[in-house]
DNA sequence: ATTTAACTGTAGCAATGGCTACAAATTTTT
DNA sequence: AAAAATTTGTAGCCATTGCTACAGTTAAAT
């Protein structure tokens, strides 16, 4: 055995982690987003538009959608355009901001767009707050 | 109807997309750097180092290990301790080497560690080449 | 050598997110 | 108005990653 890690035990289940797992929190923040962006692009919001957009079949939108009515980020009826709730707004403005912060991060170290916009949609859900304040502060920088 | 989007077909279905998820390949990545990191400190690496790294159960591991042995990634024998495959070490190399560059990027923007170290660990997984030579110019530059 | 502690495996459950196939509703065309 | 196309929903499958509970192995202590 080897002493030094002998005494800790495993911890006790997390309750949220089984509901609400990391992934889960990061589809809803797509969601919400790609569901603003729709209805200020379109007027709307449609299961499809999000299909074409995820690249997945409209099933596993409406499941999705269905999780996150329960959740109240979004509201919608059957077969009728999907809004936000207003939990849903709140999520939705936070996560746009911090998904263009990183974008024109990423633009300002000098990365070319089409990779800034790839790259920022994996990152934008991993960045602290302090580390979005860095970014800002160094956008800030450079613009004096 | 909006006729911008009329045209568009659903794509049909990618037949990796089932067995290998974009949040799979991301666990084998932590899992392989995890396990060479674990052979470095330790000398060997173990089912409950892993479920204390990662803060599951050993049950989640276990199976993790199954998948990335049958992966080809991950060596191990029941009651054994687990160890790399050639592939899998060059994963880990690969894998480490980004995630330090990451979190060098971070602390030099002035994150401080704990956040830097949080950080990094959901970022990297994001970075592509791009933006990990960007980074890695950053560091040069600043360092001269 | 036995007992005890620690580690690992297996069975079986749940939530999430993929899919196809088919059914139903809505919208567009004719 | 009827037919066709599009959109959405439902049923039912699979893989991944969580878990508890229990069983079996290995290592440590007595």
């Amino acid at each position: 055995m080897r002493p030094e890690l002998a005494k800790k035990a495993e911890k006790p289940a997390d309750p949220f982690r089984q509901t609400r797992s990391q992934h889960a929190n990061e589809t809803a923040e797509d969601y919400v987003e790609a569901v603003a962006d729709f209805i200020e692009s379109h007027g709307e919001c449609r299961v499809r538009d999000l299909a074409l957009h995820f690249d997945v079949s409209h099933v596993t939108v409406s499941r999705i959608v269905s999780r996150l009515v329960s959740e109240d980020l979004l509201i919608t009826e059957p077969y009728r355009p999907i809004t936000l709730t207003g939990q849903g707004n709140q999520l939705a403005k936070r996560v746009k901001l911090r998904h263009q912060i990183v974008f024109e991060f990423l633009l300002s170290l000098g990365i070319d767009e089409k990779t800034a916009r790839n790259d920022s949609e994996g990152i934008e859900h991993h960045v602290s707050q302090k580390t979005l304040a860095a970014m800002k502060r160094f956008l800030k920088d450079k613009n004096e």
